[in-house]
Order: C-alpha cells, then sequence, then structure tokens
DNA sequence: CGGATTCTTGAGGTACCTCAAGTGCGGTGG
DNA sequence: CCACCGCACTTGAGGTACCTCAAGAATCCG
C-alpha cells in the first residue's frame, strides 16, 4: 500500500527548522518558538506518489511542508479529478481538517516530501496563548482564499494558452518564493496529466498547448517536468502578476 | 455615481443585531458582545447593483452582511469576468483586505443589502482579547476556502448542465441556511448573466441549460432570478452534497 | 530486456462559442 | 395614456476550441 511509503522521523527541534533560514519568513519570538515546539508532534516522510490523506478522512494531525511538492485535489464519483493547488515547503496541510471535522479534499506527494506533523488537538490553545500565532493561521488561510479566487479566474475565464501560462508563471513565482526553485535547481516535477487536471483541459490538448508554449520558447518540457525560461513572457500572456508577499508567516 | 446608492446608518447596538435570532448561528458570550459593539463602526445601506469596493482599493473596513444578496469577483484586463462566491447574511466581506495591504477581489451588491461596519484596524486586538473570535476568523476564512475547492472542481471538471444545477443547488442550500430563503421567499435574485458568468459559459449556453433544467421540473427561471423546486435533484444531477453547519460563527 | 508510464501526433466529433435577430417586460417622459 | 427605450431572456445558424479515440515514439524501471 502507499501508506507503506509514509514514514515517521525523529523528533527534532524547531530550532533547526530548515524554513527558519529563508528570510522570506517572519521570525518568532522566543515564547512562540517554545510553543511550537510543543505543539509538535513528529516528522513524516512521504514517498513520491503517496498520499498523505484522503477527502472524508479524520485525521487527527496537521502539517506544514519541509521540503518537496505535492498537491491538493478532489475528485467526482466517476473519477474526474480536479487539483485546487500545490503545496511548496513553508505551505500547511490540514487546516480544514483541524477546523472541521472532515477533510474535503485530498492531498498526494509529488516528490518525495518531509512534513512538520502537530496534534490538531491543542489547536485552539494556540489561539489563547499566542495571538499572533492565531493571526497567521487566519493570514494562511485568507491567502489560500486569494490564490484560489485567482485560479478560479483562470479555469473559468482564460483560454487554453493564458491557463497554461498562468499556471506555470504562479508555479515558478512560488517556487522561487518559496526556495525550491533556484538558479540550480528549476525543474517543476509535474506530468502533464496534472497540469490538465488543474486547467481543467484533457491532456492531449494540454500537450498540444504547452508544445505550443515551448515553441515561443516561454518554457521547456523535460522528462517528467517542466522548467520555466521566460516568467514575464508568461505573466504577459496570462494578463497576470504575482502580488509580493515579504516576511509571509508560517506554522 | 454608484457611491450615491451607499449610505450610512445609525450606529445600534449589536444587541438588536437581526442575524442573533437566527439559531444557526453560535452565542456569544457577553464580553464578546461588548467587544463587537466598540469594534463596530455602523451601519451600511447598499443599492441594487452598487459597487461596495473595487478590486485594488485599499478599504479601511470590515463588513458583515446583514441581509440581502450580493457577489465577489474578478475581472481580466479586456472585461471577462468571473464570479467567485456569493454573499448572504452572515458572510464577512473584506477579511483579504483587512489582512493583506490591498482587496484583490470586487464586491457588488445584487439587491439592496444592509451591512454591518467594522473598523480594520482594531483587527489584531480581537485575537489578543478574545481567542474565541479569532479562532471564528479562521474558521469564516477555511469555510470560504472550502467552498471554493468545490466551485474550483465544478468549472474545471462539470459539464454545463451539472454545473448549473450545483450552482443553483448550492444558492438554495445556503440561502435556506442563512434565512434569506423559506418556503415563502424563494426566488434567488439572479440574472442568467450572473449564472454564466459564476459557471464559465455563455449567456447563451447558459440559457439553454436552464431551459433543459426548468423543462424537468427542477427550478422556474422568473424575471428576474430564479425559484428552486426540486434541490435533490439538483443535488443528484451535480452529484453534490452539502455539509452541514450546524451552529457557524459570525462576525 | 519487457512492461509501464509519459509524451506526441493525427483524425474526426461535439460541447461549447459568437453573431444576429426577435420577444417581452418595466420604467420614463411627453 | 401611449411611445419609447433599455434590459433580460430566447432562439437559430454557423464556427471553433476543445474533446475522444487511436496509435506510435521515447523514456524509465525492475
Amino acid at each position: 500500500m502507499e501508506e507503506d511509503r509514509l514514514r515517521l522521523g525523529v523528533h527534532t527541534a524547531c530550532l533547526v527548522c530548515p524554513l527558519r533560514s529563508n528570510p522570506a519568513y517572519r521570525d518568532f519570538s522566543p515564547e512562540e518558538l517554545e510553543f511550537t515546539r510543543h505543539f509538535r508532534s513528529g516528522e513524516l516522510h512521504a514517498g513520491a506518489g503517496s498520499a498523505i490523506f484522503h477527502e472524508g478522512n479524520q485525521n487527527a494531525h496537521l502539517y506544514t511542508a519541509l521540503s518537496g511538492w505535492g498537491f491538493r485535489y478532489k475528485t467526482l464519483s466517476d473519477g474526474r479529478r480536479q487539483i485546487l493547488n500545490y503545496i511548496l515547503p513553508g505551505d500547511m496541510i490540514g487546516l480544514q481538517g483541524a477546523i472541521f471535522e472532515e477533510m474535503n479534499h485530498s492531498v498526494e506527494a509529488l516528490t518525495e516530501m518531509r512534513l512538520c506533523v502537530f496534534e490538531r488537538k491543542p489547536l485552539y490553545s494556540l489561539f489563547e496563548k499566542h495571538p499572533g500565532l492565531g493571526y497567521d493561521l487566519t493570514w494562511i488561510a485568507a491567502q489560500e482564499e486569494s490564490i484560489l479566487d485567482e485560479h478560479l479566474l483562470s479555469v473559468g475565464q482564460r483560454t487554453a494558452i493564458e491557463r497554461a501560462a498562468y499556471l506555470l508563471a504562479f508555479l515558478h513565482h512560488r517556487g522561487r518564493a518559496s526556495g525550491v526553485l533556484t538558479s540550480e535547481r528549476t525543474l517543476m516535477p509535474l506530468t502533464q496529466a496534472h497540469v490538465a487536471d488543474t486547467l481543467g483541459l484533457s491532456i492531449v490538448h494540454t500537450n498540444k498547448t504547452l508544445r505550443k508554449l515551448a515553441l515561443s520558447g516561454a518554457l521547456r518540457w523535460l522528462d517528467r517536468g517542466c522548467e520555466v525560461l521566460d516568467p514575464d513572457a508568461l505573466q504577459r500572456l496570462a494578463k497576470w502578476t504575482p502580488n509580493d508577499q515579504r516576511r509571509r508567516p508560517f506554522l
């Protein structure tokens, strides 16, 4: 089973959290750090392609991605799948599940991932003891909402070419901001099937659309992923500009 | 100007808030009620069709709808419009704007609306002084996210008929839960242009699709709105079931 | 080396789109 | 009171951006 590929790691301190070194994130007070350390219950490794949790699950945990790529999706009863958003380092997974009873979407790892695991029970005490962290959670939820707004605009109104350009510009932007993409590591680990299910297009048409974009020189499609060569061109095509967030919170 | 139709009302107490009588909402402690009263800065009346705020605005306020219908939308530079979600009594408007600098969507009134106005500045002190209310805000943001997930699934994967069925079942459900729809008041005040811009379809095709639904007896289209006759049939068509939330928070 | 997965391409079909015209209603003003 | 205008809704005809089906090439993995 896929579960085999999930494996619980050792309990290491938040002090050495690999995300903290990224200047994109806001600093914690010592008290907040201490609280987070208690709230945290371990680390999880998920293999590429493994399910982290499934729609309908009642999961006792809450995660923050430490490394790797993943995605959230929903399916209809006959199997049609819509990818809702991608998970990158620093992103929180399972907030909906922590607040409502059930998860109403699924999450799958795209590459190998390392996740920081939190108990969902003490969530309320986080609001009581550390209003700053509570505020951050609202910030995170509002941010996700804002991204979904843009995706909905994309799927509802943009043409196939515009949608593809938007998605790749968006992922490139987020990849750079989160640190998974650098000038050396430029590969975004998607298959064309993922792109298709994100854009609401068939695989065939997605392929033809990506081909056009590659022909224009804006990107290169490699074996199992792609490389953005000209993010500005993609943004112009999609009529989209990222809104930069300096010092975003996390956890 | 549209602004003419916006008018500030008198400052009345939260104690008589028309929403509190609805058992769907959770009760406040006396302290929370007292705080809310201070946080609140007035009441706003918006005429049907008026803009409540616009993408890019830096709005100092935060609203909760008290009565009427409205909607959130985004547009592309060439005018294509995507309706993201509808605003019903009890819904919060402008949380994104309160947390980030700018609003990245617009809001328009569908019918005449009454809105409760809050200052956005003391938002942080809300988290400090009333963790329960802070938790509620996260609840609200997570709830909106969950709705957007479903909309995205709809626009990305469902066929025209399924999308229309989903939207009307969804609105009917929310209308009943919020109290704007009763067994006497059953009219949902939309035009087919709104439905089209929500579903990502043209007006013409939307019309043909709604006609089919009406023919099947699931709904009736009236002059400037529609009436759901058979919500279960719509849900079945859309392969969707609402997830009931008893005792939701607000403000 | 064989099988599975991903990507590619062509051919034909269809679910949507645009354009265009016409109906019916409600409001406004002469 | 009627004439007019504007908006919402309707319907038909023709176009196109997607889709499905099908088959082949390239790559990865055991």
